[in-house]
DNA sequence: TCTTGCGGTTTCAACTTGCAACCGATATTG
DNA sequence: CAATATCGGTTGCAAGTTGAAACCGCAAGA
């Protein structure tokens, strides 16, 4: 299994990215995400147990005292930003409307929209996917 | 639905990333693409219909002669580049051993490894997660 | 003429999804 | 103290999805 299908594994479902997407604006609680996704509880579970598996998230006693627990970020996790900003990037390029008005991320120091994410060789050039291929390193199954 | 969302509908299942993967490998046929995934040709024919009817892909005729047709990346599915980069750069970092040997994606002028994506603030600032956040444009729903 | 390859569709069993009901533990209210 | 609500799940079940295998139509080749 190569490196793209590798991870989609673990996050290849239509919930999973979405729950990390709302873990990093914030939520932790099992209600919080249920309240924020609208999904059934027991999808939610499901998902939470294998993020948790695939040690994409965490869990930890409850901040506030209360008994229950609750789902935090790993490094791992954390590492999705980038896949994350290129899907709603994705998402605002074509499927809005020109000037239909949509979320932004933003520059918290700023307040101005982040720039799209560029592909850059190691020299520093931006690329593109018709620059670019894939090579084994060695001899190697492509997959 | 958010920014987010709306694309997993288009690429939400784990065969239509894969699929693009390959029409960036420069996949045409649904023959490649069946011997290339090894899936059903049934889910195959489906998720054709799906990415083209999400103009992802188009369909034009076959560039041999042959009286078949072949599928190619639209402007939009092209757009998926960052995409697969990030999916891929996350798959190497995480769902590999170090040193464990894996296919890399290369500038083709150099030979060397792409960089690792950054995400840039408009005055070109390199910044994390933590440093951004989500904003309505005007007095909008999150979702 | 018979066979082979391509690009599918059809069929059907197995699995997944998601709604709704339930459950146990802890607060909260009267 | 009793009754109720809230949180974080699990269980049952019906409906939808997935995928292996068989089938099909067409065109080219032997």
């Amino acid at each position: 299994m190569c490196g793209v299908a590798r991870p989609l594994d673990a996050i290849g479902d239509w919930w999973s990215l979405l729950i990390v997407r709302d873990a990093f604006d914030g939520l932790r609680r099992f209600g919080e995400f249920q309240k924020s996704l609208g999904l059934a509880k027991n999808i939610l579970s499901a998902r939470l147990r294998n993020l948790v598996a695939h040690g994409i998230l965490d869990t930890v006693p409850a901040s506030d005292g209360s008994p229950y627990q609750e789902y935090v970020l790993t490094t791992k996790g954390r590492g999705l930003f980038p896949l994350l900003v290129a899907l709603r990037q994705w998402g605002e390029e074509f499927f809005f409307e020109r000037e239909e008005p949509h979320v932004q991320l933003v520059d918290k120091a700023t307040g101005l929209p982040v720039r799209r994410l560029e592909l850059r060789a190691q020299d520093g050039r931006v690329i593109g996917a018709e620059d670019t291929e894939v090579r084994a390193p060695s001899s190697m199954a492509r997959r």
